[in-house]
RNA sequence: GGGGGCAUAGCUCAGCUGGUUAGAGCACCUGCCUUACAAGCAGGGGGUCAUAGGUUCGAGUCCUAUUGUCCCCACCA
């Protein structure tokens, strides 16, 4: 900064070289250390297929404010980065770019695919960590982690094997969700249920023994292919007499049995439903209770398959038109009904999801959802804002097993292997080749793993685990993970009960959710609405500390945020403010010596900015452990604005400008106090505050590792600050009235003040003159007051301002009329309180106290008034 | 069907365990280029805190109901 000096703060060049500076330094990294108290946080990992947008700008902000500000507190502050291999979604997107070159992954092969994945992965998986730099996110770059690297693949072989020989993952065939388009199974997590419009198709189906027809309606007439029984309510007195007879299944010939079950609702439709086991997770629990057999019809991507008999090849559409028109052929459509339903669709490529019967990986939930439960239960794990354990607990109760085998390439394949002479299946750490039964030859399973199997481990997975390591001991379990209220099922329920299970501890003592960021109409984001914000253009034009300072501020825990261009800009100004304090300081100091401490003897103006730093320093340190990060960064913004800057530095010039031995004494309150806002302010606004901080006298190398402020009590002076607050008051109220008769600051005049304890008036006599443009001021007891005379009164005091042709004698008795209106309304008010014998006998005596005093104040306003009204010959 | 958020100034939002006169930014009005800053300074207008009850000496804050709005979970074929 000593360089230049520019007018208006440019945030890009001093950015760049802030970032490096703090790189050269290695204070991101940290280290085992048993001197300090460790504080740690993983990063949620954003995809490598990534790139920046305003989510992850929020979820980085909150995180670095966090490990700054205990960096600074002394804390051995980890903040371990990363990113997530995505199996799902980066494979679509190589998947897309193979397309575009007119080849597929078959084509490639597997290890072709891989090779050109892990190509991806070099090209773009660092790009959003670089644009984590330029947000000013300190993470400990040295410990970079991947999901798919060869720690965290050591984990996740290591987990599924204990969790395989505990009976805790098993394979099956069961009903999952089936994405026709990603070609994969994807657990319920993933399905999102999205209203469309579609028909209800009434159906007759003859009774086999032709006594007639049971009639039923269905919205995917494509599966009624795969009936295999029809259900009807087993206290429904309409079809008493059909339970156990058979119907003959339309178009295919099949008969099915007519079963009870009281999974059928009476009153909807005609209380009749037709089974189809293979392709609706409702009837795949019907068919398991009856025993029913499943009869899947669609290919993997939607097709009917060669159970489908002469439908066979048609895609799901085509067969729907089909067996339509050949049901209404048949006479066995009764009508088509419009309607609207949810229908589930892939939370990735919103395919709509096909149930479908397939053997794939589960993790059996139950056993493990009561200990994740318990935690939070018992307040090992905090979650903020409180109200989301509701929907962490409601989750983990209703929580149905996890089907975690993915028929994708990308990612980590199945530890399993079957032999192809016996059958056997061999989970293994270690790959094998050779049935350990047999001796036969073995395949391993082609699947790999949901994304989140891995991510899930993330906390200790980073730290070394499952090898003992010196870090995992001293780092975890984590401080704090900092995610957005979107992945709670995905990721933070499932890092709990993983950790509890495989390291027998809590991976964080605190959840701290942040809501979406949405755009400045308030709707999501999203590339159809080409409404996303793009942070790196932002910090381009208003620099990282406003960007960040916008996304900490005016916004609760848990809450969405308005993306806001004017709140930005005025985060920006707020950066200005400060650059400029900084230069007037500089001004003021440059070619002096100034000492890093607090002059021996502090003013009544310097006590006060001295306490009242004070202050907001405990209170934004409380307001910081209570997470309460947006209340923090505005106690700081105003107390630099309103009390450093419109204050303080104005009461300043006046010592500046007087002896040596004063102007010396202020530019060590100014140093002293604006290089400790600065530490108070540099979690949020990390490089502006370095830079300044490194522009003025300091101690210690950087202000990124400097000591974070603390409250004294031998700073607190409450009579200074009641002192100055009566001075503040004359100053405000002479303005206001000179503002109200428009006179220019240029137009001085003489105050006379009447009050019963001149002193701090005395005291500030000089900045008082200057503040509120007077050409002298006294005072006294009592003065006379002469026509032409405006009158100006506060709590302590009442002053005269000669203004002569100015004065508007009609207007000025309105005035006064209208301030001793507002003065007795208050003071009724307060009487009224004071009489209140139930509020006097139960309110408690700090507030009575108030109360007094301030009535006290009013009563002595009132009087004063009222004399300026007698001097205009009106008396009230 | 179940659960939750939000409703405070023209706009976007703060307001922590109920306590004296409800705040900020932006916008608006007035006056200022006062030797750090016009991205600024000084001053000002503007709110019956969604509605109706209740608890309390005292309610924006706690309870109940209602309305509007957004979201999550479930998924009746």
């Amino acid at each position: 900064m000593s360089s230049e000096f520019s007018k208006a703060y440019e945030p890009n060049e001093v950015e760049k070289r802030i970032y490096e500076f703090w790189m050269q330094g290695g204070w991101f990294h940290a280290s085992v250390d048993p001197e300090k108290k460790p504080y740690s946080i993983a990063i949620p990992p954003p995809n490598i297929t990534g790139q920046l947008h305003i989510g992850h700008a929020l979820d980085n902000t909150l995180q670095d404010i966090l490990i700054r500000w205990r960096r600074m507190q002394g804390y051995s502050a980890l903040w371990v980065p990363g990113t997530d291999h995505a199996s799902i979604a980066t494979e679509a997107r190589i998947v897309k770019a193979l397309r575009e070159e007119g080849t597929t992954k078959e084509e490639l092969g597997r290890e072709g695919f891989l090779q050109r994945a892990w190509a991806w992965k070099e090209q773009y998986g660092g790009r959003i960590l670089e644009q984590l730099k330029l947000l000013g996110s300190s993470c400990d770059w040295d410990r970079t982690r991947f999901t798919m690297d060869e720690g965290c693949s050591k984990a996740v072989r290591h987990v599924f094997v204990k969790l395989y020989n505990e009976g805790l993952i098993y394979r099956g065939e069961r009903i999952i969700n089936w994405c026709p388009s990603c070609h994969t199974a994807i657990s319920d997590a993933e399905v999102e249920f999205e209203e469309k419009e579609g028909s209800f198709w009434h159906l007759r189906y003859p009774l086999s023994d032709g006594s007639g027809y049971i009639q039923l309606a269905t919205t995917r007439p494509e599966t009624m292919l795969g009936d295999t029984a029809v259900a009807v309510h087993p206290d429904d007195p309409r079809y008493q007499t059909l339970i156990g007879k058979t119907v003959l299944l339309p178009l295919v010939g099949r008969e099915i049995p007519i079963v009870a079950d009281e999974y059928v609702e009476m009153d909807f439709g005609t209380g009749a439903v037709k089974i189809t086991p293979a392709h609706d997770p409702n009837d795949f629990e019907v068919g398991c209770r009856h025993d029913l057999p499943v009869i899947n019809v669609m290919n993997e991507d939607g097709s009917i398959n060669e159970n489908g008999g002469k439908y066979c090849g048609l895609s799901g559409l085509e067969a729907r038109k089909q067996i339509v028109q050949d049901l209404e052929a048949g006479g066995y459509l009764v009508k088509i009904e419009p309607i609207k339903h949810n229908v589930g669709t892939c939370s990735r490529c919103h395919t709509v999801v096909e149930p479908r019967v397939s053997t794939q990986w589960f993790v059996k939930m139950a056993p493990l959802a009561g200990p994740a439960m318990d935690a939070v239960r018992e307040k090992k794990i905090d979650i903020i804002p409180e109200r989301l354990e509701k929907v962490y607990f409601n989750w983990l109760e209703n929580i149905k097993d996890w089907c975690i085998s993915r028929q994708l390439w990308w990612g980590h394949r199945i530890p399993a292997w079957y032999c192809e002479d016996c059958g056997e299946t061999v989970v293994s750490e270690e790959d094998v080749t050779v049935c350990p039964h047999c001796g036969g030859k073995l395949h391993q399973d082609e699947d790999t793993l949901d994304t989140w199997f891995s991510s899930a481990l993330w906390p200790f997975a980073t730290l070394g685990w499952p090898e003992d390591t010196e870090d995992l001991r001293y780092f975890f379990p984590t401080s704090v993970v900092v995610p957005g209220y979107d992945i709670i099922f995905f990721w933070v329920v499932r890092m709990v009960f993983s950790s509890l299970k495989h390291t027998g501890q809590i991976p964080f003592e605190t959840v701290f959710f942040h809501g979406l960021v949405r755009d400045a109409q308030g709707r999501k984001m999203s590339k159809s609405l080409d409404n996303g914000i793009d942070p790196v253009e932002v910090i381009e034009q208003y620099g990282a500390d406003a960007l960040r300072f916008m996304l900490v501020t005016g916004n609760t825990p848990g809450n969405d945020l308005r993306f806001s261009e004017e709140r930005v800009a005025a985060s920006r100004n707020f950066a200005n403010k400060l650059w400029n304090a900084a230069r007037f300081i500089h001004m003021n100091i440059d070619g002096h010596e100034v000492p890093c401490v607090l002059p021996e003897r502090l003013t009544l103006e310097d006590q006060w900015i001295v306490s009242r730093f004070n202050s907001v320093t405990r209170e934004v340190t409380e307001n910081l452990e209570k997470f309460e990060l947006g209340l923090a960064a505005s106690k700081v913004y105003d107390f630099l604005w309103s009390d450093f800057c419109d204050w303080y530095i104005e009461l300043a010039k006046v010592r500046l400008s007087a002896s040596e031995s004063e102007a010396a004494a202020v530019r060590q309150v100014l140093v002293w106090v604006l290089t400790q806002t600065l530490a108070l302010l540099h979690p949020f606004m990390p490089f502006i505050t370095e830079e300044i901080w490194q522009s003025l006298p300091h101690v210690g190398d950087a202000l990124i590792v400097a000591p974070w402020p603390v409250y004294k009590e031998v700073r607190h002076f409450p009579e200074a600050e009641a002192e100055m607050t009566k001075v503040m008051e004359l100053i405000t109220a002479v303005r206001t009235r000179r503002s109200e008769m428009n006179v220019p600051p240029s137009k001085k005049a003489h105050l006379s003040i009447e009050t019963s304890d001149p002193t701090p008036f005395e005291t500030e006599r000089e900045a008082i003159q200057r503040l509120a443009y007077l050409s002298g001021l006294q005072t006294g007891e009592q003065f006379e007051q002469t026509r032409g005379t405006v009158t100006v009164v506060t709590a302590a005091c009442k002053g005269y301002l000669p203004m002569e042709e100015l004065v508007d004698r009609t207007a000025e008795v309105a005035r006064l009329n209208k301030e001793l209106d507002g003065a007795l309304k208050q003071l009724q008010n307060v009487e009224n309180k004071l009489a209140n014998e139930t509020f006097m006998s139960k309110a408690p005596q700090n507030v009575i106290d108030g109360v007094k005093a301030n009535g006290e104040k009013l009563a002595e306003k009132v009087r004063m008034i009222r004399e300026s009204l007698k001097a205009f010959g009106e008396e009230r």
